[in-house]
DNA sequence: CGCTCAATGTGACGAAGTCACCGACATTCC
DNA sequence: GGAATGTCGGTGACTTCGTCACATTGAGCG
């Protein structure tokens, strides 16, 4: 895992010198599927580049509901760990890796040189902090003001693959809407019923992706 | 205004030459109580320092329901505005003066250098940026999982002063947690009725502050 | 004193979350 | 094959919360 830079669009461009010490005092980890990257009381010690794979940041409640705040993507960085360094620690949010994946460590202190060093840096690391600020936003947005059945509406078209298949759970898509699994089941109905969708276990199969859409446009 | 620096805790200990550049390359604005400091399409070109007074930071919907994201106290900068200087802009975000402030407004560039040069700088804009995040999850936290009956009782202990009152319309107290107003009314009146508050027009008088504390905490 | 506007009260309703429990399907192990 | 077990999904009753459409009240003011 040499080139791991490459796959990092913001930072392609930094000086022979930054690359290097980003290379050199770095180390490449890798973990599985479903790891704890963060959590209550895990606070990780290293600003996180993700190389490969896809992390999942949520929150929890005592209940047991869940909503998934937003997705890190390789070729970003998971800035909330940089949070974490410093503010409160009692979150209920944790990030879990949603398929395997290699990530890059970097110390703070080789963090701290580059901000300090390299304009490049700078901007990709602002830029992480202001689009997770950004996805906050706009949760909040949706789960205040926005209907469930618009939001599970507009959730299956973003989810469906080009096979138009979108293969979770009741439950799986709950969490992505911080609703509850019973409230899926009866809006699935619905859209079946209305003949937008075919449900089967474990997959909801797109079969008016069209209505789907203009229905979630009705904001 | 000379020595506004010294209302930042986490500048206080700048370089001179660094306090000279914060000092000599901004300029100090004031806005009347009220004013509209950023919100959609009106993006600011400047990181704002908040020298004076109090913003608030809240989300509104189309049918006019509000919610308060957080508050910017003096001493504290306003970092969503770099935020927006990168990312998307149909925030339906808006910043708001609660008193009249006054700001010190400090272009980009020497945002920028500051960054690079110092050290407590960067530590000053980080912070800034995780409570700011934290607070995000927290309001998330809030309205996904906790009871409005739980909410309001916290809320009205929070923001009781020594007198044990809340000056605050129902309206207002809505927007605080996101709410209708009716919600606010019917709860409030719950409390009255219990012995915990005396509710008149603009008004909420904490009678037993201790009993709401309590209830407040039995999350 | 009566006007007017903002603040508040109220009941009916609808949308969404909760609870309890059930049945349907899948996997694994005899 | 068949039993055991666990996950997934279905359902009705209920509660909480937001919405809507008004009615009422109070405070300031001409």
């Amino acid at each position: 895992m040499q080139d791991w830079l490459e796959h990092f669009e913001g930072l392609k461009r930094l000086d022979a010198a930054d690359r290097d010490m980003l290379l050199s005092r770095s180390r490449t980890i890798q973990m599985r599927a479903g790891t704890v990257i963060f959590g209550p009381g895990k606070a990780p010690e290293n600003l996180l580049l993700l190389v490969e794979g896809t992390i999942r940041v949520q929150e929890v409640s005592e209940s047991g509901r869940e909503i998934v705040l937003y997705r890190v993507h390789s070729g970003e960085s998971c800035v909330l760990t940089t949070a974490c360094l410093l503010a409160y620690e009692d979150y209920s949010a944790e990030a879990i890796a949603e398929s395997d994946i290699v990530a890059v460590a970097i110390p703070r202190e080789v963090f701290e040189e580059l901000i300090a060093r390299s304009s490049d840096f700078r901007h990709f690391v602002f830029n992480a902090y202001s689009r997770r600020i950004t996805d906050l936003f706009m949760v909040i947005q949706e789960i205040l003001f926005a209907r469930i059945d618009i939001r599970l509406a507009q959730k299956l078209v973003e989810l469906a693959g080009n096979g138009g298949h979108v293969r979770l759970t009741h439950q799986q898509l709950a969490t992505e809407l911080g609703t509850a699994r019973e409230v899926i089941s009866r809006q699935l109905h619905e859209f079946q019923r209305r003949g937008w969708v075919k449900v089967a276990r474990g997959d909801v199969e797109l079969t008016d992706a069209d209505a789907l859409k203009v229905f979630g446009e009705a904001a």
